[in-house]
DNA sequence: ATATAAGATGTAAGCTCTTACATAGTCCGT
DNA sequence: ACGGACTATGTAAGAGCTTACATCTTATAT
């Protein structure tokens, strides 16, 4: 069943078919109404390849993104494939995993596959290097590219951001007006927000000390495993450093410490503070419950689409948006 | 830059280009090398729309899924679309919500872009009314239809599940066995997995009880909200209804029964067992852990790709292949 | 009534590939 | 040396849509 199809059994030029199809308002309504029911009573549905080469569009946006199992990235993909296809578009997905090589390939496919726009979710590796971000800024050459929590400068990249920094500056500073200054930062992942957070730790850590000197631990190890997060500060512990914070990049993290504070027999927070990052579901899992920033994840995917789509109509649009967090107290902070 | 000006630098005609291009062997090895010369010289792709108007095929995938940020749905995104890639296939991906009429849109706008099969990632809605599995049969009539834990019987609709019965009627026993014989049943999902992990517990039961009634309860909230679902079973708890064990349907509801038995001052697992399901990070979140049914996600999910692509190779494959779980022990049995 | 503008529809070219069929070139056996 | 059987390559016809431009109607102004 094709355009010719529908055109000879409706009396009509395959030309008006597809202005039916298309919108187009030079057509009298009483034709348009003819064609909409033979289309409708043979069940006709346009073929997407032919549109699409003659339209040179398929109306889809590919995301990209490290791990879709990921607490935080699934909700940011859950949001933004939402969102686009309220608006028409739909999504093609790609994980790529964490290696360089795998993401700038991810993106060729995506170009190959002629999507109208990129999103990446999750700023990982943004800002490594600087040479490791070309395939993005040659990617944004020939289409638009967002970054959801990254940035990067380079022409037709677009970021939408949450302002980590100024989150985690705040909270660290709010731990230590409480009463407690070792405080170790704990996190696993060295992706632009992730050096955003680390920063603002430090920076307010440094209002009140010397050096963040052996407080600041990366962990590497598996993003999941609780258990070898948990280890990883007992063994920390045992180096003999001494900390009655943990700060958390995120809140699988901040979980783990919260564990690890058990064990210990610390009590929260009356010994001991944490806090966690992206108050996720996990902020309920655990007793007292996880203190953590909230960093309007819905909002910035909102925006970050009203931005893709006034792009993609032509128009103007702000190339850096930022959001700021908020804190979300619970039992785990003083 | 198109297939002509490719020719035209090799100084071939199209045909010849094209087949380079496929891999048809009916090209010499001298025209070859200089053909692909060409191409990465001046780094041409192929456009897919033109490939896909004349080969009928994009090698891609469609994915449907009730909501991409669910815990264990995003797994199973992540696996299927992993090894999709591995095999040169990428994934639309469609994320639809419960409602039975935005899966069935969802299912049309999947089709019209032509993708070469459509996999359903989770369950949700399969056998509520045999009416409402229609659009699946419809969709099935045009291209293979997979479901991942999920039943259909109808022509090219193939399932891979995992054994979802047997693993909650031998983890019920076993906790009978152990000496609780109240258990409640705790779930919040009539999906076809849903309804078959159900059924396993209640023969379980009725092995050893009369009657499951008042046991089964059934929780309506959000998927993700720990103190709706304590509330919830604090609720039960003060209609009079005795229970030392539960048994819930996911992890995320049995977490909420550890917070329910704490806060009723209950040891676990001396005074109160409980058992969860999926086998994911959150079996760690508390204290003590959780145990757990692991349902092998990674292995179904390697299958269902394997039939899937068999099936798009013309071969005959087997519509439905079952898994057995796995009872993993932990701290909150006995 | 006539010229003109506006609106509706049709014609045909174009988008970039794939592939059946035609042709040209090679090699073999007799 | 010639017909037949290959192999390598080219030609041209689609595949199903969009859209600029041409044409035909109809309404409007004079």
């Amino acid at each position: 069943m094709t355009i010719y199809d529908i055109s000879e059994k409706a009396g009509v030029s395959i030309a008006t078919v597809s202005r039916v199809l298309n919108g187009s308002r030079k057509v009298s309504e009483k034709t348009r109404r003819k064609v909409l029911d033979i289309i409708d009573r043979y069940g006709y549905t346009p073929n997407a390849f032919a549109r699409g080469l003659g339209l040179n569009t398929m109306k889809t946006i590919g995301i990209m993104c490290a791990d879709s199992s990921d607490l935080y990235l699934a909700k940011g993909i859950y949001y933004v494939e939402e969102k686009l296809r309220e608006n028409g578009y739909d999504s093609i997905l790609c994980c790529t995993g964490y290696e360089l090589e795998a993401r700038a390939a991810a993106m060729n496919l995506l170009i190959t596959k002629k999507v109208d726009g990129i999103i990446m979710v999750g700023s990982n590796f943004i800002y490594e290097k600087d040479s490791d971000n070309q395939y993005i800024a040659n990617a944004a050459a020939q289409l638009p590219v967002m970054l959801l929590n990254g940035e990067l400068n380079a022409a037709n990249v677009y970021s939408v951001v949450s302002d980590d920094y100024t989150s985690m500056y705040d909270a660290t500073l709010q731990m230590m007006q409480s009463g407690i200054k070792d405080i170790v930062y704990f996190y696993n992942s060295t992706s632009y927000s992730g050096m955003r957070k680390l920063a603002g730790y430090r920076a307010a850590m440094l209002t009140q000390t010397d050096s963040t000197e052996g407080l600041e631990q990366f962990y590497r190890g598996s993003h999941e495993d609780i258990h070898a997060m948990t280890r990883y500060l007992k063994d920390l512990q045992e180096t003999g450093l001494q900390f009655h914070g943990i700060i958390a990049a995120d809140d699988t993290l901040a979980l783990a410490a919260v564990k690890y504070a058990r064990e210990m027999n610390y009590r929260i927070p009356e010994d001991f503070s944490i806090l966690g990052y992206n108050n996720s579901m996990l902020v309920n899992c655990c007793e007292p419950e996880l203190t953590s920033i909230d960093n309007k994840l819905e909002t910035l995917c909102q925006h970050l689409i009203t931005i893709l789509l006034g792009l993609l109509e032509g128009k103007e649009m702000p190339n850096r948006t930022v959001f700021p967090g908020e804190i979300i107290k619970r039992g785990t902070t003083r």
